[in-house]
RNA sequence: CGCGGGGUGGAGCAGUCUGGUAGCUCGUCGGGCUCAUAACCCGAAGGUCGUGGGUUCAAAUCCCUCCCCCGCAACCA
């Protein structure tokens, strides 16, 4: 039986157009499954869109279209971008699919079947013009907080969620998992909410119809979280046990965005337990981005478009950036010229380079050929031995989720096969024929080094790996037993190489 | 007095739990090398570790005061 591993990201809303903060997390997501992969798991990997819900409906009416339209129209944009990032989810679920609402419904009778649903009233304070309710702390003045106009108590039916009665269940689950929700910061954070005490929570609405609808009472429609957490089971064809609901779920991991916290790590648990489902295993949320040291935001018009970002720096450059410039779990700042800078600091000067230098030395000394290494002296054994530890670091780093401190890991040992051309000197040992020997065993562990690196790279940057891999003669997709010292096999040819990230001379204007 | 995180060389961070030469990346300056994408390797300069006080032989690290920044404070995808 084969290990399994099942990552999700967030349904994303269709509408909002896709930014840099939905190709954060998908593409943390679509590292890990690579990852993964490499090293024996079935992986599922699953992203989606969340379409129902109140602003949809009104979006797209106000554009004279169905919201199905709005939605369609949406997640083209979204699946294209995840294309052209390179990012290969084994599903992507939509929530006004057929198989989604099902699932939804279940899980909606579910609950309520085990009495943990009841129908009750809804009290607050609702501003008519935005057709939304605040809660007293929100409003201004007594006013609405979004429009500043005034607000009146109101009253309506809903179905209500027996949340309080979990509140316990799910602090002891939390304590007891301290891996549950990470980064730790944020798992203190929800210990102290949920000690504040939950509230039941109202999980049906009537005052709009874009949803699904409550079985047997379709004046409600279905909260929209209630409705969007359930896609990662409702995405493994829940509740039918078979196949791969029984075969993934619970999920390894569920990576959100900081502002989804509570949602991953209180509501939906909670659900969970009412259903007498299994809960995921870790829900780590990561940080936010600001652009050019500012907050993103529609209005100050700097939403980060990817699309531009991929054309003008190619898309393993953008990859690499993300998930190394800022820690997985804090927040970051982005800026053109901090991605300039990383291109040409650790993709031209430290990685692409020293393909360069090896590749080329290869064939100036021995024609392209790989030739058999002789025994190894002190200093090949070292840089082997760093290549071999590199590998079980990467490992613990990716387990944490550092995916930053993961790629510090690989180029500890980039940096090491600079330092070790130095130290060795292949251009001397070239000039002595009696030295040939020893050349060959240095260009060995050279190109070997390499090919490991370039292997584990190939999560992070899949086509430069693929390139680089084919100049280094190694066209065996990456495995577990592949990242072992001694896979290039003498008589190799190897290819001189052409820069895989030519330096950027413009700093990004 | 709501809860929590943080303030360390020009920039971004580690170190604080388990006190004892303040470290890393980028940038700057000097040297080396010539295989390479003017790349690489070595070295140097640069910090009273937010403020004030306390404990101690010794504090970025422990205790207290104050200042500043940022999250969370429930139905908002």
């Amino acid at each position: 039986m084969s290990r399994t591993f099942y990552v999700t990201t967030p349904i994303y809303y269709v509408n909002d157009v896709p930014h840099i903060g939905h190709a954060y997390t998908t593409l943390a997501a679509d590292v890990l499954a690579r990852y993964k992969r490499i090293m024996g798991y079935e992986v599922f990997f699953l992203t989606g869109t969340d379409e129902h819900g109140q602003k949809v409906e009104k979006t797209a009416n106000a554009a004279g279209e169905t919201p199905l339209e709005l939605a369609d129209r949406v997640v083209k944009r979204f699946q294209a971008l995840w294309e052209k990032l390179d990012i290969a989810p084994s599903d992507f679920i939509r929530t006004t699919q057929e198989r989604h609402k099902k699932g939804v419904s279940h899980f909606f009778e579910n609950v309520l079947a085990k009495g943990d649903i009841y129908l009750g009233q809804y009290e607050d304070w609702y501003c008519t013009p935005c057709e939304t309710f605040w809660t007293e702390t929100q409003l201004l003045d007594g006013n609405c907080p979004d429009c500043n106009r005034s607000t009146e108590k109101l009253k309506e039916e809903s179905y209500f969620f027996r949340m309080s009665k979990y509140q316990e269940q799910l602090l002891a689950h939390i304590e007891a998992n301290p891996e549950f929700i990470q980064p730790k910061s944020r798992r203190n954070e929800i210990i102290s909410f949920v000690k504040e005490g939950l509230r039941d929570l109202s999980v049906s609405r009537t005052t709009f119809n874009w949803g699904i609808p409550v079985p047997k009472n379709e004046s409600h429609v279905i909260y929209v979280w209630f409705d969007a957490l359930a896609n990662y089971i409702t995405a493994l064809g829940y509740p039918d046990e078979d196949g791969n609901y029984g075969r993934f779920w619970p999920a390894d991991v569920h990576l959100i965005g900081k502002d989804i916290l509570r949602f991953h790590t209180v509501y939906w648990p909670t659900f969970l337990m009412a259903a007498g489902l299994p809960l995921p295993k870790k829900v780590f949320a990561h940080g936010w981005w600001t652009v050019e040291g500012q907050k993103m935001s529609k209005s100050l018009q700097n939403v980060v478009e990817p699309n531009m970002l991929i054309d003008r720096y190619g898309v393993d450059a953008v990859r690499y950036f993300l998930l190394r410039e800022v820690p997985f779990g804090l927040d970051g700042d982005f800026s053109q010229a901090a991605l300039v800078n990383r291109i040409n600091s650790d993709l031209a000067n430290d990685l692409g380079n020293l393909l360069n230098r090896s590749t080329a030395m290869i064939n100036k000394y021995f024609d392209g050929q790989l030739r058999e290494p002789e025994e190894m002296a002190v200093i090949d054994l070292a840089y082997r031995a760093k290549t071999e530890a590199m590998v079980a670091q990467v490992e613990t780093n990716m387990e944490d989720l550092a995916f930053s401190k993961a790629l510090q890991s690989i180029w500890e040992v980039v940096s090491a096969g600079n330092k070790y051309i130095d130290e060795t000197a292949p251009w001397s040992l070239a000039k002595d024929p009696a030295q040939s020997g020893r050349l060959a065993t240095v260009m060995y562990s050279l190109l070997e080094s390499q090919r490991i690196v370039y292997f584990l790279l190939s999560a992070f940057m899949p086509k430069t790996a693929v390139k680089a891999l084919g100049y280094l003669g190694c066209a065996e997709a990456p495995t577990e037993a592949g990242l072992a010292w001694g896979g290039l096999k003498p008589g190799t040819a190897i290819v001189k190489a052409e820069a895989l990230f030519p330096r950027i001379e413009d700093k990004g204007e």
